[in-house]
DNA sequence: CATTGTTATATAAATTGTTATATTAAATGA
DNA sequence: TCATTTAATATAACAATTTATATAACAATG
């Protein structure tokens, strides 16, 4: 067994870890998502979020909600337009902006992912990490071994 | 201005989140690196960083020490022997393992990094989240409203 | 109203990782 | 000792992002 370095080194590697175990609870995310039988990426799943919070929106106003470049969100909603998610129409008033909805089918997911998936996901995390506090470093080592321990998609949580 | 979804959906999107905020800081580090003079990637850092503290270590103990996959570790530590910091060699004892091990210039990065880039960087993490205490998502909306505020390579910290 | 600059989106290329699989060396066991 | 399994590394294909740049629509100004 070999030291982790990047938990050893501390502040020093603190952007590395936070981006590792980021992609931890996403991938584990995305075991729930296949178990639920839920076709969608987890990485996905802000595009729509944002979209049904704050209702028809632009590209740049997609990428600004959820912390991606714009590049990035035209692909992302490219991709849930092409599974039939999302649907987009040109602005009336401004021919160059693109505006985004969620389709019929969009809704429904969305409607089914609040009820049954969501809830879950948060009980998991919060099972995780609901009850930290102190240090962040501190609150990290116990994150990292409470995933090593069980991961996301076997916590329940209390529903 | 829009709501930043990710942020109002808390545990919800806590992956997503904690790779946002370490992406940002991994890409204010690199503008301290640049501005420094260190010709490195910033995500390159804890490859070496490994290799210094644990001594010629092979392949497969490189990517369990930072926390990555075989091939990953294997295309890092090939792109730093072509820089010139690392060097490989075939164990004596196992052919299969490579063992690699930094070069002389490898050893003079490492050893400026040490004494006058790991001092600032570590220094201007303790400054924005060092002092920070309680709930893991209270702490977070600290952390991004301080990068907002004042980006990593803006801050010096008590040296 | 023509020009110049700005804004919204698209496209291309590069980066950094992943998973799946191939290759070769070592270990094991009848 | 040979056949099989396991271990270490390499390679290929893919994914999700980024930066840089192009294109097209709009706004403003002389």
């Amino acid at each position: 067994m070999v030291e982790d370095v990047v938990r050893a080194l501390g502040f020093l590697c603190l952007g590395t870890r936070l981006r590792r175990i980021g992609e931890r609870l996403q991938a584990d995310t995305q075991r729930i998502l296949d178990e639920m039988g839920v076709p969608i990426q987890a990485s996905q799943f802000p595009l729509l979020a944002a979209i049904r919070r704050l209702g028809p929106i632009s590209i740049g106003e997609l990428a600004e909600s959820v912390g991606i470049t714009q590049p990035g969100a035209t692909r992302g909603s490219a991709l849930l337009v092409a599974a039939g998610y999302l649907k987009t129409e040109q602005a009336t008033d401004d021919q160059r902006r693109r505006v985004l909805s969620l389709t019929r089918k969009g809704h429904k997911l969305m409607e089914m992912a609040e009820h049954q998936v969501w809830p879950r996901i948060e009980n998991a995390v919060a099972d995780l990490c609901g009850h930290l506090s102190g240090p962040l470093l501190d609150q990290l080592i116990l994150i990292e071994n409470g995933l090593a321990d069980k991961p996301l998609d076997r916590r329940e949580g209390r529903q």
